[in-house]
RNA sequence: GUGGGUGUAGCUCAGCUGGCAGAGCACUGGAUUGUGGUUCCAGGGGUCGUGGGUUCAAGCCCCAUCUCCCACCCCA
């Protein structure tokens, strides 16, 4: 029988385990110096708890889960698989009004889209998300880059730029050229900006019936010098109100980002940046990386409206996720990972049937004193042992044989540097211990 | 949802204008009677993704189908 495994979705051996711990415990350690403390959410939400938040596109890459019984037969579903960590969130927020304001939390959890899979994409991956709720100060976004970019730096990540924008401006863009209606298809084009070129981005604009004239006028809007400050002061310039308050919030993100220690050389304002996630009110970033192939390793944003939607009791938030599999895509092809030995350095031997409780003994004793054991449960003989424990990466053989059965000791084999001796478990133990 | 590739040993792949299914690595046994990594010798492994068709003969040609990959869309 031929199995497969869904489509998009991967199993993790110990090998690949082993990295993404690394990457998890890595990226936990940072989020808790920030202060953010831990929240997990249920796999599955009601349906109408995900739906209508993320536009149209992800509002059909959600997963539904089918009604038990009679409706679900007809095709009907009340429930749906997480589709980002943020959603559930806000809901949290919304049930739980006793929480202290301003709230920082992280939550690193699979979540599910019904896409189609390609390199760095996958039905089922991994979001390493901080948000803060309660708070308007854009410190708080802020943070967030802190802890993204601190979390990169961590994993040893060097090349990656933070692309930076506000909402607001984007939406200043809309109303200038008289196209407020139609700003999603605005946005959407001019997101393609960096795959297609202007010519693209003017073509799809005609194409999808904005006026002829409309490209020029966008040109015009858009094109400000590459310095964030200049950027800045050229958009204030030409932008309405609405755009002003969003320049006016970039300034004090980027101001307050270099306060926390984020190296303003690795942001860049970026006005074409759209971000397709219906829920943004604000600044929105996106981190890429230029090698790799997978773009972008971390996007997000303020979302002020949420909490309100889902309670009516309006609680500002902004976050930032982070996506697993996309960094460990990138750490993979950039060999980032060190050579990663298994969890047990030491492999203890089984000489015969009869002396098989003698090393149970001794690892269980080696166990005691806090070392990590792998005690050979298969029934070969010494020399395929030895490979064995050669082939597992095993640092430390351990041999009860006759000889130190009787005597009480053990012959404690050093793999990587070749010599061995004979001696009491104290002795081994002290030598392991010590390296 | 749209388009393009792909599938042969556990893994990476070769296989010509159709003519006996291959290599490297990995694995197993031995040279070594209580010792790995190097070397040498020997060996086990395959419904050629699946189902049809053409042919004296199909891994190779044709049709269908599935898988995975890549790209679009959108995103982490």
């Amino acid at each position: 029988m031929a199995v497969f495994l869904p489509k998009g979705t991967r199993d993790f051996l110990p090998l690949q385990m082993r990295q993404r711990r690394q990457v998890i415990e890595t990226v936990r350690a940072v989020f808790v110096r920030h202060g953010f403390e831990a929240l997990e959410t249920p796999a599955f939400e009601r349906i109408e708890t995900l739906t209508g938040k993320y536009g149209e596109e992800g509002d059909r890459l959600i997963y539904k889960i089918l009604k038990r019984g009679k409706g679900g037969e007809q095709g009907e579903a009340d429930l749906a698989l997480r589709y980002d960590l943020t959603v559930p969130f806000a809901r949290v927020l919304s049930m739980n009004q006793d929480l202290r304001l301003p709230f920082k939390r992280f939550q690193m959890q699979p979540v599910w889209r019904a896409d189609r899979p390609q390199k760095g994409r996958f039905r089922e991956f991994w979001q390493c998300d901080v948000d803060v709720a309660g708070s308007t100060s854009p410190a708080a976004e802020a943070e967030c880059l802190a802890v993204a970019t601190e979390s990169l730096q961590e994993l040893g990540f060097t090349g990656f730029t933070v692309l930076l924008n506000d909402r607001r401006i984007l939406a200043s863009f809309a109303r200038l050229l008289g196209v407020e209606a139609r700003e999603g298809a605005l946005l959407v084009a001019l997101d393609k900006l960096d795959k297609v070129g202007k010519d693209g981005v003017s073509a799809e604009l005609t194409g999808r019936g904005f006026p002829p004239e409309l490209p020029e006028r966008l040109w015009a809007l858009l094109d400000v010098p590459a310095e964030n400050d200049a950027a800045l002061d050229a958009l204030e310039a030409r932008l309405d109100q609405g755009g002003r308050d969003g320049v006016a919030a970039l300034r004090q993100v980027l101001s307050l980002s270099a306060a926390l220690g984020v190296d303003l050389s690795r942001v860049q304002v970026a006005p074409t940046l759209a971000r397709g996630l219906d829920y943004y009110t604000g600044p929105v970033y996106e981190i890429v990386v230029a090698d790799g192939g997978v773009g972008t390793v971390a996007g997000g944003g303020r979302y002020d409206g949420l909490i309100g939607l889902l309670s009516g009791r309006e609680v500002p938030a902004v976050g930032i996720a982070l996506g697993l599999e996309r960094l460990l895509t990138v750490m993979e092809e950039r060999g980032m990972f060190a050579d990663l030995t298994p969890e047990a350095e030491v492999f203890v031997t089984v000489f015969s049937p009869a002396l098989l409780e003698a090393s149970l003994k001794v690892g269980a004793g080696l166990r005691a004193r806090g070392i990590p054991v792998e005690i050979y449960l298969g029934d070969r003989k010494l020399k395929a042992q030895f490979k064995e424990a050669d082939a597992r990466k095993s640092r430390w053989v351990v041999v009860v044989g006759p000889d130190e059965a009787t005597a009480g000791t053990l012959t404690l084999k050093d793999l990587r540097r070749g010599g061995q001796r004979v001696c009491a478990i104290d002795e081994a133990a002290e030598a392991i211990l010590t390296g």
